[in-house]
RNA sequence: CGGGUAGUAGCGCAGGGGCUAGCGCGUCUGGUUCGGGACCAGAAGGUCGGUGGUUCAAUUCCACUCUGCCCGACCA
């Protein structure tokens, strides 16, 4: 490619807006284009690079024996509404009528399509197991797009879906997905963790998440150096310890402003561990079948020197969704915020205890009343609820495995994999007969790769203070061929030996100065930069560098295709 | 959805109730340069986000609205 066509600009400064490195590179070298929030255009040089990612994406997926689909964007409201999410999921997901006053939407993630595909197709166990897969546009209205290319609306995911006839194929499947991943993202050069997760609006039980671990990274994710336990931290366990006694009478004690559990703590001179704190939300509980909605007050407990996972508190109390409760709100539970405690709560109130409190005996909580605590509280005997972890886990917290201490860090969420089991099968009536001639709901899982959001974290790991420099494989050129000599003639012969020997080249034709072109190709990134220079081709030789390294090796002209082949072969065995 | 911030040339920014609305970079023309974002000379390019109001007069003041970005809520 000639750099006089190219469609697109370098930009010297960084747009407004652009916050992180890699997004800065991206928009400045032109890989991209942004027409509305969290929704862009890919230029020559950006989809180059996507498609390289689709390839690696897609050769690793035909490895496992997945076969291509291609599934529509825009779905009718009715597969969504027999999962149910047509109404349990908020606003971003996009509906629409049609012509015909029908409900449509915008397909978020494919599996009601795909599950109508497979009841459409699967009817014996013979058929089974299948897997499927497309590289797709999906819209979600996010409400806060950011980081460029990080978190966007409109995005191409690759999906998966697996369809088993038994839990064993099931994890058969998720394996070679969970294994097919991690040589997807060694492949692009993208350095990657699996974590446990939260399986979210997804459903099922078992779920991996993949991170690129980042300061710009939004997840929280809890590691254990010594063993290797990983998980994000909205469902990380550690290891409690919980403060074991015979149980003492309950008793009132006066606390004027000790609304905080810092507060407390001074006035009775005891240690936060010794109290239990309340958090008070509002959950939605939505009816699947028919969408109405419901708000229940949930309270969740936890010890005071901890603080509540709210996505863990959300799952203990089956919440749809959830928020932080208004001050009125508690009050008409029966509660004083502040002060508060399940202890007296109004009836329908949920009350989740996290373990640590649960398991440990004479705790001062809220007495719901201004000003008052009790001591001596005790989960079974004054209050009730359900028990669960949902604590959240922190840095230096101990490990649940090996009992060392955790680390946390931020990181990027880059791909997924969900054991889905018979959630959309029996909700849509997706079943095999088996050698009995039984009706079996088919065990399905799904797996997805964020494509643009794979490139953006690339960005984010391979840049300098000059631009990108992504690895070879994912580059969107291989060669980026520089003529500064008089004679055109000589940069054309060069750019049509090396594309001739079908090698990528950008070929920097401008009448531009040597200094625009070597900044513009550090911006840019491409691996191999190829110089020819009067001094160096009044010998018949020609500079080589690296984007990645500084020195510059000087070669003969002669033998510019198989060096330059040599070389290239060399940098793809790295 | 709350809090903040911004919208003026392709990009980054300045300005200001009335005058020809500027600057840097980029773009175009001519010339000189020609290995790390060259120099000189000339030029093009703007209904100052939109609507309504105040005013003799609004890009400037006021109201509303749209859009982008940041923090939070939210999120695969």
């Amino acid at each position: 490619m000639r750099m006089s066509k190219l469609f697109s600009k370098t930009l010297r400064e960084a747009p407004n807006g652009a916050d992180t490195k890699g997004y800065e590179y991206l928009l400045r070298a032109g890989y991209i284009d942004q027409l509305a929030s969290g929704i862009f255009s890919l230029l020559p040089l950006g989809f180059r690079s996507i498609r390289k990612i689709s390839t690696i994406v897609r050769e690793e997926m035909d490895a496992l024996g997945a076969q291509e689909i291609l599934m529509p964007v825009v779905n009718p409201g009715d597969i969504w509404k027999e999962t149910g999410r047509f109404y349990s999921i908020d606003r971003e997901m996009t509906r629409f009528k049609d012509r015909r006053d029908s409900d449509m939407c915008l397909a978020m993630t494919h599996e009601e399509c795909c599950t109508d595909l497979g009841r459409n197709v699967i009817d014996s166990y013979k058929r089974l197991p299948l897997l499927v897969y497309q590289l797709q546009t999906k819209w979600r209205d996010d409400p806060r797009p950011r980081a460029g290319l990080i978190r966007v609306r409109e995005f191409t995911m690759k999906d998966s879906y697996s369809f088993d006839r038994d839990q064993a194929g099931l994890e058969k499947v998720y394996k070679a997905h969970y294994d097919a991943y991690f040589r997807i993202y060694k492949r692009c050069g993208l350095p990657v963790v699996a974590v446990g997760s939260d399986s979210g609006m997804m459903g099922g039980k078992v779920s991996h998440e993949y991170m690129y671990l980042s300061p710009i990274g939004e997840d929280t994710i809890i590691t254990c150096p010594s063993c290797g336990y990983t998980a994000n931290r909205q469902v990380a366990r550690f290891k409690k310890t919980y403060n074991k006694e015979e149980l003492k009478e309950k008793e009132l004690v006066s606390t004027p402003n000790a609304k905080t559990i810092e507060d407390l703590c001074k006035v009775l001179s005891i240690e936060s561990e010794r109290t239990a704190k309340a958090v008070f939300m509002v959950g939605t509980y939505i009816n699947d079948k028919d969408g109405s909605e419901e708000e229940r007050l949930i309270v969740g407990i936890v010890r005071g020197d901890m603080d509540v996972e709210e996505n863990k508190l959300q799952n203990a109390a089956r919440a749809n969704s959830m928020r932080p409760a208004h001050e009125e709100e508690i009050i008409a539970g029966g509660m004083v915020p502040g002060f508060g405690s399940p202890i007296g709560c109004k009836e329908g109130t949920v009350v989740v205890v996290d373990d640590a409190v649960a398991e440990s005996n004479n705790l001062v909580a809220g007495a719901n009343k201004e000003g008052y605590h009790y001591l001596n509280t005790n989960y079974g005997r004054d209050y009730s609820g359900t028990v669960a972890d949902i604590s959240s886990a922190k840095d230096g917290y101990i490990c649940p495995d090996c009992g060392q201490p955790l680390r946390s860090s931020k990181g990027v969420e880059v791909g997924n994999i969900f054991q889905l089991g018979t959630r959309y099968s029996e909700a849509m009536n997706c079943y095999y007969q088996d050698e009995n001639g039984e009706r079996k709901p088919v065990i399905m899982g799904s797996y997805g790769i964020g494509i643009g959001r794979l490139l953006a974290c690339l960005c984010e790991e391979y840049n300098d203070e000059k631009g990108l420099k992504l690895p070879l494989a994912v580059a969107p050129y291989q060669v980026h061929l520089i003529s500064l000599i008089k004679d055109a003639e000589v940069g054309e012969r060069v750019y049509n030996e090396l594309k001739n020997a079908g090698i990528e080249v950008l070929y920097d034709d401008r009448k531009e100065t040597a200094g625009v072109k070597f900044a513009d190709a550090d911006l840019i990134g491409v691996p191999v930069r190829i110089t020819i220079g009067a001094r160096s081709f009044a010998e018949g030789k020609y500079e080589v560098k690296l984007r990645k390294e500084d020195s510059v090796n000087l070669c003969s002209l002669d033998s510019i295709v198989p060096d330059t082949q040599a070389l290239l072969a060399k940098l793809i065995r790295e």
